[in-house]
RNA sequence: CGCGGGGUAGAGCAGUCUGGUAGCUCGUCGGGCUCAUAACCCGGAGGUCAUGUGGUUCAAAUCCCUUCCCCGCAA
């Protein structure tokens, strides 16, 4: 088939890299170059250094519901639009373009996680079962007919390996799924709307974990945001961002450090406690938490 | 030139303000104690203090300047 293929960070690219073995990619929408990261550099996206590499035509619009624009898409008769995680809604102009028209990979079993950070609220609502959602895109936010889901056991990942596996899981369902349409065999099957639940985007005030909290919680939004945007704690007055963690039984004083060893630093939240493994203390890198300890002994006895 | 922190032994840090013999904890190597040990005791190795044939100085890890790299924030 000839796919034009919208995608923008990390999750997108593998199945960019699948689909172009087995299909004619003619081109790669993904979003435009920004000035980010420290000192403002201005950095390609995933999906552009990946399509780049392979040879596809890359287009960047500012805009994306553009006559113009619209009309450069069509010129490329295109069978199927794929997106995975673009960045902006397309219009309908869009969505019924093509013969097989637009389907969505999406990191969630819908109806649940609608929206901007399925993968994060998942492990952080500690959620047993994940997994991923192929879709005929429709006007709302991902609330088109699904073709296909995969699902597998996420209660012991953190977000970045539910995100890897997603993306994994994700390129094979996507094919799977374009053969279907191909072939005729596809049968969309309607969304269930009073079960679909949202998932908001993660802001940073989330991130920080307070004491206070129960430690079952506590360990599963660390989970959620790691590695990025990644939880942190104020230990000392500093931050320290918890890369890494276990859940421990052993209960104490709610913030209290009760131990500090090569195991960890076992610190006590209600109903138990979390032993941070490997942690990223403000201005500075990513460290065993042993190895904080080592430096900062005094803060420790 | 978005804001800020940092580069000192294999790891994590102190020392820099107030220049004057390079320190701490861990690891590592050797020895000892022990039924035994990741525990304890003794000893050793390991650094051109990121870079510059830079500036200042009797003297620079420390003060000034150059370049490179790393990290946090913010987007």
């Amino acid at each position: 088939m000839r796919v034009i293929y919208m995608g923008t960070p990390d999750f997108s690219v593998l199945p960019l890299r699948r689909i172009a073995e087995r299909h004619e990619v003619v081109l790669a929408v993904t979003q435009p170059d920004k000035p980010k990261g420290r000192g403002y550099k201005m950095l390609p996206t995933p999906v552009k250094e990946c399509a780049q590499s392979l040879g596809i035509e890359v287009y960047q619009p500012e805009k994306i519901n553009d006559e113009a624009v619209i009309e450069y898409l069509r010129s490329f008769e295109a069978d199927i639009i794929v997106v995975a995680a673009y960045g902006k809604k397309l219009p309908v102009s869009i969505l019924e373009m093509p013969k097989y028209k637009c389907i969505n990979i999406h990191a969630s079993l819908l109806p649940r996680y609608r929206g901007a950070a399925p993968i994060n609220r998942a492990i952080m609502n500690g959620d047993k079962t994940g997994g991923v959602t192929i879709m005929n895109m429709a006007e709302g936010m991902d609330t088109g007919d699904i073709i296909l889901q995969r699902s597998f056991d996420i209660s012991t990942m953190t977000a970045g390996e539910y995100h890897d596996r997603l993306s994994e899981v994700g390129s094979d369902a996507v094919l799977e799924a374009m053969e279907l349409i191909e072939s005729g065999r596809a049968c969309p099957v309607k969304q269930n709307d009073d079960e679909a639940t949202h998932a908001a985007k993660i802001t940073k005030e989330e991130c920080l974990v307070e004491f206070d909290m129960n430690a079952t919680a506590a360990y599963n939004k660390i989970r959620g945001l790691s590695p990025v945007p990644c939880a942190y704690i104020v230990l000392n007055g500093k931050r320290i961002k918890i890369v890494e963690c276990e859940l421990s039984c052993d209960e104490g004083e709610p913030g209290k450090v009760l131990c500090a060893d090569k195991n960890g630093i076992k610190i006590a939240f209600v109903g138990g406690s979390i032993v941070l493994k490997r942690i990223r203390p403000e201005g500075s890198g990513e460290m065993t938490a042993w190895a904080y300890v080592l430096g900062h002994e005094a803060e420790f006895r």
